[in-house]
DNA sequence: CTGAAAGCGCTAACAT
DNA sequence: ATGTTAGCGCTTTCAG
């Protein structure tokens, strides 16, 4: 098996191995009667090119690397699968190692990938930052997702984060919300930012004061919207209804209320951002802005295959999300 | 960068391509100081050896493919994470493909990563049957993760999923419980009818008497959870208990319960079987068996890798289930 | 312990 | 449209 090599198929069908070069790459034009000759030879000897021989000579691995910040992220599932299936579709193999929730650990795994002369790179990583992006451009075409860096937009799939959280937030004042919290992730991180910023968008706009004691900012985990609550009642204020900058933190706010009786949403409306597979089924099932990840990871696969095997232009793509309506939100 | 090559390393270090082939490998024996000489040229040259030429010319590519039967599942991501950190130590790559649901879709999937001439493989698929691993055997050493197969045994990283079931349900009739419902898989499922194995064991070890109504089978999804209590309940058994055969359904039963306003555990203890990550965070957190998956692929691959790049013999071996104590259970 | 030489299996000019 | 000829960059006998 796999043991035959061009030139035995070449021998078989009465040709050179070049043609039949051509005729498994299809790309310079053969006469369909060789065509035909050159694999029925290779059906007879169950012919398979060999990817380091072609990979050698081209210069051309067919694979993608992806790095990913935590393969065990209730987040990269889907992208995972978006990346995975529109890649292979493409006949592209892809290649995955994981960053390990640092800076030097998500450009240890840049570096090992390149090492193995991936084709162009996927990132999916929280760490990397703009001067590295800007240096390892020149070495390897890669897309990334959610790092949202001007000089990098063409590069970059992004979710407008100012506009779902302004959506988010928005929505609960339609249900009557005024004193709404807010608890997002750390001050460097841009999309966290992005989310306070629609937040405040929409209270201003619907001209209800914007009040630094109703926003804290702890980490986009569960014990992160824990801590965020606890750190609202510490600062005394009183509020209504809570916006959670990512469904975690959202489900830690959940927890929280659980743990103090409170009752979701007949006391507490709260309403997160993301809409992971968990949502659905925590109680009450999470109200929250769904973040289009496997479209988006399909679209960087894409954008990669493109300009890598077409020659096509660097461009980057917005996407937006859509609200979920669930049941931890309720008028008043 | 990365274009010099083992030649350029050889002129500047002044010995010949060998020799730095045989540094690069660490593999037989060099001066200690030829050694260094080569290293500095390495250093200085900024060489890194072309993975593709290294594979043609040793047919060994360094690279372990991996199936995983759905990319987007809530199950996986700590496998590959397991899969992949091991891998790397060793500066193996690791390749993935999706199966996409079907038996056929897992044969893709492996002959997508044969051809990359992959040395080994992992399998984390749902449908591939014995026939199929014992041709494929003969093909690549490959490890696989809870397919029980007796004639497979020395490629299977296994649950002992009887012993689970048993201890899960034990730890239900510990706690007074004697009507124990239980839902499971569809029958085709060898893990599925192991986890009835169990629950039939218990119940008899304690003389409670296995009614063919308390046990349903469905699938294994948060619907299955909800299907199989409606069963249960055209059964028209009662019980104050169930043993759910994973995690899923028996956050199925809470959303049933939920709904139906039963109050969990006051009014029906539910066990689960997994311990994935939502079970902690579902209301009320969920008491269930903990299945020791990062173990269990952190293990593939090592056997994987000591087969395949140290010549270790094939072998399987055993996990077990931990009890986790959460709050949907309730003794009576 | 090190060097020389012969490919690994394929693609890519360049001819024809 | 197809054949010829060189390598791609490395590992691997085989000598020494």
């Amino acid at each position: 098996m796999n043991k035959s090599s061009i030139l035995e198929v070449a021998k078989l069908a009465g040709v050179s191995p070049s043609t039949v070069s051509r005729v498994t790459n299809n790309r310079s034009i053969v006469k369909e009667a060789t065509r035909i000759k050159v694999e029925e030879a290779m059906q007879k000897l169950g012919y398979t090119p060999n990817s380091a021989a072609q990979s050698l000579s081209s210069k051309r691995t067919n694979t993608i690397g992806m790095v990913v910040a935590m393969l065990d992220g209730p987040f990269y599932g889907p992208m995972i699968s978006g990346v995975e299936s529109t890649l292979r579709k493409q006949g592209k193999h892809l290649l995955i190692a994981s960053g390990s929730g640092s800076a030097e650990g998500e450009e240890e795994a840049v570096e090992f990938l390149l090492n193995r002369q991936v084709d162009g790179l996927i990132l999916l990583t929280e760490w990397l930052d703009r001067r590295y992006l800007k240096e390892l451009e020149k070495r390897v075409p890669f897309y990334m997702i959610n790092q949202h860096h001007d000089s990098l937009d063409h590069r970059v799939m992004w979710l407008d984060d100012v506009e779902g959280a302004y959506n988010a937030t928005k929505y609960l004042i339609n249900k009557g919300h005024t004193k709404i919290a807010c608890i997002s992730g750390q001050e460097f991180k841009t999309d966290a930012n992005d989310r306070v910023l629609g937040y405040k968008k929409a209270l201003k706009e619907a001209n209800i004061p914007v009040l630094d004691d109703m926003i804290v900012r702890t980490s986009f985990e569960v014990s992160g919207g824990l801590q965020g609550m606890e750190q609202l009642k510490a600062n005394g204020v009183e509020f209504t209804a809570v916006f959670a900058g990512n469904d975690e933190s959202a489900i830690g706010v959940l927890t929280w209320a659980n743990q103090h009786n409170v009752s979701v949403p007949a006391q507490l409306s709260v309403i997160g951002y993301d809409d992971i597979l968990l949502s659905q089924h925590v109680t009450p099932p999470l109200t929250t802005m769904h973040a289009p990840n496997f479209e988006m990871a399909k679209s960087c696969a894409e954008k990669a295959f493109n300009e890598i095997y077409h020659k096509a232009d660097p461009s980057g793509a917005k996407f937006v999300t859509t609200l979920i309506e669930r049941s931890s939100v309720k008028a008043i």
